[in-house]
Order: C-alpha cells, then sequence, then structure tokens
DNA sequence: CATGAATGAGTCTTCATTCAT
DNA sequence: TATGAATGAAGACTCATTCAT
C-alpha cells in the first residue's frame, strides 16, 4: 500500500519492548513471565515471538541498549574537554539526571548485576571495566597534569567515585530524596575529602 | 542415651538454610526452585515443610539473619573508641573482610535490593536507611570535634562512604582482585580527597 | 475451507464438560484431580486451563448449567395448563425421566447439596427456595380453586411433594429399580394420602 | 496405678471423634486433611494413628455409630404400640428434633449418600433399604388393619414419607426455618393428602 | 503479520502415613 | 502412651514455546 516503512510494525515493536523495560525493572526477568509481558504489550504472544526470537532475546536487546548509552555516556565524559573536576562533576549531573528519568533502567541495569540462574548472562562485568578503565584514564590525566594528587590509586579513585554516584542512582530510584545539588556534593567529597 | 547432643538431627534445618543461602545467592530468589533447594540440602520436600512455612518463608529467615549481622557490625563500630578516621577504617575492613568471607551472604544482600515481583518485599532500605543513620551520627562527631571539615554534608558523606565500600564488595564477590589495603585505600580517598 | 463447522476444534470445551460432569459426580468435586480430569477428556492441563480459568470455574459452570435446566423445568410446569394435579403429574414424570437419563447430573447436584469444604458453594439452597416458592404458588392456586384441602400449608406440602420425588430419584440414580409408574404413585400419595 | 479405666485414654479417643465428627460434616471426607483432624482435636498425628487405623476406619466408626442409631430409631418405631399413624407421627418428631440437635451427625451422613471417590464406600443404600423394609412392614400392617388404604403401594409410600421427613431435615441442617409442628404437618400430608 | 489453541515440563505446596525414640 | 521428624506421591496451577491457519 504504501512505500513508507509500515509506521505499525514499527510500533508494535517499540510496544513490547516499553512494556517488557517497565515489568523487567519491576519484578525481573526470571519473574515476569511472557504472558504478562504481552497483556501488558497489548499483543499475544506468538506476536512477541515474532518480533523476538525468545524472552531472553528481548530482555537482551532491552538492557544491550541501556548499556550502549551508558557506555557512550562515560565515552562522552572522557574525551569533553575541560578539568577532571569539571568532566567527573558533569558525568555525575547527568548519570544522576539521566537515572531519574528513567527509573525503570536504572531499576533493569541493577537487577542484570546479580544474574539470576536462568537470566541470560548479561555481561555487565565487562561493560563496568571498559567504565572504570575509560574513567581510569581520565585520573590518569589529571595525575600527570597536577590537577589529582600523585600519591593516589587511579582504580581505586574510580571505584570511589562509581560507587558514590552508583549508590546515589540507587537511592534516588528507590523513592529516597536526592536533591539537585547532590551530584556536585558527591564529587567534592570526592575530590576534597571529608576530613578536616 | 549419649550425652553428647546428636548433631545430625538438630542440623537439618542449619543443613537447608546453609544450602539455600548459596542457592538464593547464585540463582535469585525467584529462580531456585524448591526441589533444587532440596537437593542440594540432601532432605525430601515434606522436610523442607516442616521446618520452615514456605520458600518465601525460608528466604526472609535467611536474609534477615545477615541483615542483624551488619546491623550489628554498624552498631560495634559507632560505639567502639577512637578517631572518627580510625573507625570508619575498621568498618571497611570488617565489612569488606566479612564479605570476601562470606560471599554469598553479600550476593544474597545484592538481589535483595532489586526485588523481583514475587520475591518476598524485604525491607533492606529501612536497614540501609538505618545504618546511613547511625553513620550520620558518627560524621556529626566528627564535624563537631573538629576532625572532619564542617562544610561538608554529613549525609552525602555517608552515601559517599558506604557507595565506596559496597562496590568494593560487589567488586571482590564479583571475583575481581581486591587487595588487602583496598578498604584503607577507599578511606583514604573519602577522608582526604583525590583533588591535589 | 470447508463450509461445515469444524466439529472437533469447537467441542474440546465440551469434551472437558462431559468428562468432568461424570468425574465430578463419580467421584465429587474434591476427589476428582484435575489430572483425572485431563485425562478422561483426552486432553493435556494447559488446555484445560485455557478454556476455565480453573478447575473451580468448570465445575461452578456445569453446575449452573444443571441447575437452570431445572430452573426451566419448574416454571415450565408452573405456568404451563390444566390442574395442579396433571401439573404435578407431568413434573414428577419429567423430574425422574430426566433423571434416569442424566444420571450423572442427578448425582452431581446431590453432591453439591452437601459441600465440602473446599467445593465452591453454590447456592443451590437459593435454587431451591426459588424452586419451593414457584412450587408454593401452584399450591396456593390449587386452595383458591378448591382442588386442594384448605387446611393445608402449603409450603409443607411442598416440602413433601419435593422430599417424595427427590428420593425417586436418589434411588434411581444409585441403581434402585424405578418403574415408569412410581412418580404417579408418588404424586397418588401426596395427593389422595395413605390413610382409609 | 489405677485397676479402672484410665479416663483420659477414653477422652483422647473420644476427643478425636468429636473433632472429626464436625469436621468431615462440614468439610466432608475427602476434604478434611489428617492434619486439620489432630489440630481440631489438639492431639498430634501418630496418636490419631494409635486410636485408629487410619482416616478411612476413623470416618467409619463415627458413620456406623450415626447409622446405628438411626436403625434402633426405625425399629423402635416399628416395634413400638399404637397406631399406624401414632408411629409414623412419633417417628417423624424424633427424626427431625434429632436432627435439628445433632445437625453434624446429618450432615455427615448427607455426605455420605454422595460418595466421593476415595471416602469409604459406606453401604448407606443397605441401610436405607433395611430401613424402608421395615417400614415398609409397618404399612403393610396398616393395609392389613384396615388404617391405611388397600390401594397404595406400600414400597411407594414408604419413600414418599421417608423422602419428606428427609428433605425436612435437611432443610433444617441447612439453616431453613423448621416449626415444631413441621413433622406433624408432614405426616397428615402423607396420611391425608392435598386433595380437597 | 497475527492468532487461537495446544503442549511438556515445571512451579510451590500438601497429602496420608510411618518411622525411631 | 505418645511424639518430633521424615517421606513418596500427588495436589492445583503456570511456564516459555510452537503449531496450523
Amino acid at each position: 500500500m504504501s512505500q513508507a516503512i509500515d509506521p505499525k510494525a514499527a510500533d508494535v515493536r517499540s510496544q513490547i519492548m516499553e512494556a517488557a523495560t517497565h515489568l523487567f525493572a519491576e519484578k525481573g526477568y526470571g519473574s515476569t513471565s511472557v504472558r504478562e509481558l504481552v497483556e501488558a504489550a497489548g499483543v499475544t504472544k506468538p506476536t512477541l515471538y515474532y518480533y523476538f526470537d525468545n524472552k531472553e532475546a528481548l530482555f537482551l536487546e532491552i538492557v544491550h541498549g541501556h548499556i550502549e548509552g551508558l557506555e557512550q555516556l562515560v565515552q562522552m565524559v572522557v574525551q569533553s574537554p575541560g578539568s577532571v573536576q569539571e568532566r567527573l562533576r558533569q558525568f555525575a549531573r547527568l548519570y544522576v539526571s539521566g537515572a531519574e528519568e528513567n527509573k525503570d533502567a536504572v531499576k533493569l541495569l541493577m537487577t542484570v548485576k546479580s544474574p539470576e540462574g536462568d537470566q541470560p548472562k548479561v555481561d555487565l562485568m565487562s561493560m563496568h571495566l571498559a567504565a572504570i578503565q575509560h574513567l581510569t584514564v581520565l585520573f590518569e590525566e589529571g595525575i600527570a597534569s597536577g590537577e589529582l594528587r600523585s600519591t593516589i590509586d587511579p582504580q581505586a579513585s574510580v571505584m570511589a567515585f562509581i560507587g558514590t554516584v552508583n549508590l546515589l542512582c540507587a537511592a534516588c530510584v528507590q523513592g529516597m530524596p536526592v536533591t539537585p545539588d547532590s551530584p556536585d556534593k558527591a564529587v567534592d567529597i570526592i575530590f576534597f575529602g571529608v576530613g578536616a
């Protein structure tokens, strides 16, 4: 009928993915049944299986999408100009605000951290390692430029930084109050320490 | 007839709990079947149901046990003497070493953070809040005594501290190398910052 | 492709209901397992659950069907023309012959009378009350028209009539010999009494 | 310790039987679990199995006790002096009042009428037949003495009588109002008919 | 592109019963 | 006499997946 791409078909796919993102985030992979998925998406089971090989493929496609987004965020920050402090500050802000806007994605990735048996083994660790490596480079740059103390362990510093903003995101997602300056406070602490 | 306590009979419960701890940690609550649990524990299904009301009660008993252990650790550290720095250092060491010795427990509590639908809603957040409050007191003490900067936000500091050691534990549990001085490095960063 | 309705596919539901009627009648609700039901119907368990919400819904659908049939019988008789005696006679005949032709249904309704805990509480009593009320009207008509003694209690008469034909059905269903004139004899007794 | 029969032991037995009577009546044989029985009786499972061979034996002992009571009632009435009408009247009164006082027993026997698969096949039919035969004799006596019409079928008359009082009992047990003169009304109808 | 219908294997839980003590 | 602990078998129900259409 039309030479244009059928907008309906594309919609069905994203419809399914949206519903699945929400459900996987809320209930976890193993505890979300295909029946629930199709009911939430308003389609039938064979339709889901038409667009996705199986439950696992659907899950992985969603997760990988979000992981890529995160990787891009990391790379963008690392490659952007400015002092290390400014870049970390920007990263923390974007990271936390992104989490606030997209709580489902955060929850989803949190469930992935603790794989549950049948849940497809998402290689989240490798992503983490990649992110850590990228940020490590950033910290090493900072040390070389004298912006950071030369006595710190870059890797340990990265872990502290990531751990801090991660917990911030987790808290935010789980309903605890997170004020807009929370990311800045976090970076301040990592940067200047709490000691007198 | 014998005066010695029969270790076999009395320990069926613990056998089950041990096996369950491991399986729940490895596969998550929803993806661990009762069949697997009883096979791992070397008992039959009715035996498990003799000792525990149901799968959920077994899970909760295990989780609550570990949570109590953590709460005690927090309180012990808060109430122990010494400078804030020393106490945080001790906490970080005990926390990480405890995680290393008991990886199952850490994994288990990590799965609890992201409840999966049917998984019993452990009120882990309230425990977190309690821990945060206790440690906040510690930081406030430090500010009052002049050991910590007066410009820091106690709560944000606590979050940074917990987030950092948490990620350390997570890394350790997931097989990443954690050297014995990692907790100290983490505390150093939180205390003195990474800035020059 | 064919214009004839495919009797096989459309009748899986009825197949299940038939088998279930027989089994429920023979063994009662609580003692008929879903496994038995599906084996008798020649389907698999999920197929049964595809057509019925659960065992209880299947049971209720069957029972309510038969109850409706009975209600229709009562109403038909009440509203048909003729003397009270003729109408009761017709009712007794139809009631007993219906029981003979459909012993399963009778047995089924008999099990419903004495609900067994988990058995869904069929509101058979309300149906009984409805039937009693309808027939009571019939008796009151008879009294008004002078066909029945004015000294009788209509409700007690209805109970005697129903009790009598009920026992006739029960006997018939349980294998005791019921001759074709049994309903007539029953009506005669109710009508003319046994006294000299 | 004592030459007398241990009153405690006898009590435990009757305790179990009482609880069982109530539960079997309320929920039916197949739907009453041994766990429920022992909990209601306040004993442990092995204790129950000490006094009764198994669930079925317990059930049968209870049922047979009540059946014997009924048989005695029938025989007593048949063998007592007086007119047939008086004896039937007495039977109906005792039958209904007995049912009112002991609703559990009635419910229990009603569940037996419709055996449910695993439920022990109580030979209730033979009891019914026995009762019918006994009462048939009574009716035949009445015919011979001229108290009853010679044109009636004794067996059909018995069925009408039993059916009527049975339904009265059923109604009473299920909460419908039964006035004290209901048995008399029933007998009147059977005796004098409803016809003008 | 979409569906109604079907499935084998699995889920958690409870059953009546019986040991050793 | 009485029991805490244990069991094999079965209970109702749901899973992810796939036909034929």
